[in-house]
DNA sequence: CATGCGGGTAACAATTCGGTAACATCAGGC
DNA sequence: GCCTGATGTTACCGAATTGTTACCCGCATG
C-alpha cells in the first residue's frame, strides 16, 4: 500500500503537519494542500488515490470539492475528516459522493486502518488465489491445485474457469461466457462450451456425472457455486 | 426495481428486527441472521451485496467471519456494527477485511447513508433479488428460496415469475405476458400462460388452490401482489 | 514429415420442458 | 338454477437442449 498519493486538504497548519508527517513514515506520498481552491486543483490535476479533506475550509469548503470532483467523474476514494459531527452533516457528505466521514478528534491508528481499508479495495487485484472445496484456483501461476496436486488445466479451460470464479454464483448465459472467454469476435458453436465444460467437470468436480460446482441452468447457460463445506 | 441483497447478522432480536425493517421499508432485500453460523453459511451461499455484521456473536463472532469471508475471495464491503468502541477493536475489524467499522449507538439515517456509499462504489451493477412472503427470487442466480431452501424453477418460469415481479400489482393482460416473456415472434396458445401460470403457483404459494400472490382477473390476466407484512 | 495436443465440430443418446388437448371446475349473466 | 365461456388440472408427446463420445483440423515440436 506504500506510495499511494494521498491529498491532505486541511486548513489547521499544525493537524496538517501532523498528519504530513505520519502518512509519509508510512510511505505514503502526500500532498498537503492548505486551503480549499489549491486542494481543489490538486485533486483534479495530480490525481490523488485517496482524498482526506476537511469540511471547514477558506474559500471552498470541503462539501463542494468533494462535488466538483466526483462531477468530474474521478472516484477515488474520499475521506471526510471534521468537527462537524450532526447527523445531517455525515449524510450530506456522504450522498455528495465522500466514502467515509470521521468526527475529530480522531485517534490517527483509526484513521490510517480507514484509510487503508480504502486503499485495499480500490487496488484492483484480479489475481491471487481462490479456494473451493477441495481444489484451490492459482491467478497469477495459472495452475489449479487439487488436494495438494497440480492439474493441468488448457488454456481455454483455465480462462473459462477463471470466469466462472469471478462470476461465483450468477446465472451465466452462454453468450456471456462466449464473449468473455472466447470473445466476441470469434465465430464458435455454442456447443464449444459445453465441452469445454465438460473437460473441465472431469477435472474439478468429485463426481463429474453430478455437477456441484459447475451447474447447468437449462435454456440459460451455467453458474459456478464455491457453495459452503 | 429490485433492490440489493444486505445480509444482516445481529443477535439482539429487536435491534435485527429493526435495521431489518428499515432496510427492506427502502426497498433492500434483508437476509436476516440471528447468530454467527447462520451468518457465515449466509455469506458464503446468498451472496450477499454487502453485509452489516454485529461483532459480539454467539458461536461464531464477527471477526471470525469476516476473516472467513475474505479468505475465500469474496469482496462484497462488510460494515461492522458494535458497541466495541476501543480503537484496537476498529483497527482490528478493519484490517481484517471489514470497510467500516460504526460504533454503537448510530443513527439510522448515518447507517443507511453509509451503506448507500459502498453500495455506489461496488463496479458491477447486480441485478437483485426481491423477496415475497417467505419466498426470495434471487435475479442474479435465477434462483427462487423459499424459507432458505431452494425451489427449482424452470426457464420459462424464472422469465414469468420476474415478470411478474417487475410488474407487481398491476393487472397484466394476456397478450401482455405473451409479449414479454414468449416474445412476440412466437405463436402458442393463450393456454400455455394458464398452464405455466399454474406451475408456478405450484412453487410459490402456500396454497395453490387459494392463490394468493398470482390472482388472476377474469377475462383479463393476473396480477401480481406481493402484499405487505 | 510424423506425432501429439488443443480445441472445435458432428453425431447420437438421454433428459427435460413446454405446448396442446381433453376434461373438470368455477364464475357470472340471465 | 342453468348455461356458457373462462380458467384450473391432468396427461401426454414432440422437440429442443445438453451430455457424451468420436473424429478432424491446425499447429507446434522434434
Amino acid at each position: 500500500m506504500s506510495g499511494a498519493r494521498i491529498l491532505i486538504v486541511e486548513d489547521e497548519p499544525a493537524l496538517l503537519r501532523g498528519l504530513k508527517d505520519a502518512f509519509a513514515a508510512k510511505g505514503f506520498d502526500v500532498l498537503p494542500a492548505q486551503d480549499g481552491e489549491t486542494g481543489l486543483a490538486y485533486a483534479l490535476s495530480r490525481n490523488p488515490h485517496l482524498i482526506l479533506l476537511d469540511i471547514m475550509l477558506p474559500r471552498v469548503n470541503g462539501y463542494e470539492i468533494c462535488r466538483a470532483v466526483r462531477e468530474r467523474g474521478l472516484e477515488m476514494p474520499i475521506l471526510m475528516l471534521t468537527a462537524k459531527g450532526q447527523e445531517e452533516d455525515i449524510i450530506l457528505g456522504l450522498n455528495l459522493g465522500a466514502d467515509d466521514y470521521i468526527v475529530k478528534p480522531f485517534r490517527l491508528g483509526e484513521l490510517t486502518a480507514r484509510v487503508n481499508a480504502f486503499l485495499r479495495r480500490s487496488k484492483s487485484k484480479p489475481a491471487g488465489s481462490f479456494r473451493f472445496g477441495d481444489c484451490e484456483l492459482d491467478l497469477d501461476a495459472h495452475k489449479l491445485y487439487r488436494d495438494a496436486a497440480e492439474v493441468e488445466l488448457t488454456a481455454k479451460e483455465f480462462k473459462l474457469l477463471a470466469y466462472f470464479v469471478s462470476r461465483r454464483g450468477c446465472a451465466l448465459a452462454r453468450n456471456d461466457v462466449l464473449d468473455a472467454v472466447w470473445g466476441n469476435s470469434v465465430i464458435v458453436t455454442p456447443r464449444s462450451i459445453d465441452r469445454c465444460v465438460a473437460t473441465l467437470r472431469a477435472k474439478i468436480e468429485p463426481d463429474p456425472r453430478n455437477p456441484r460446482y459447475i451447474q447447468t441452468i437449462r435454456d440459460i447457460g451455467y453458474r459456478f457455486e464455491p457453495g459452503v463445506e
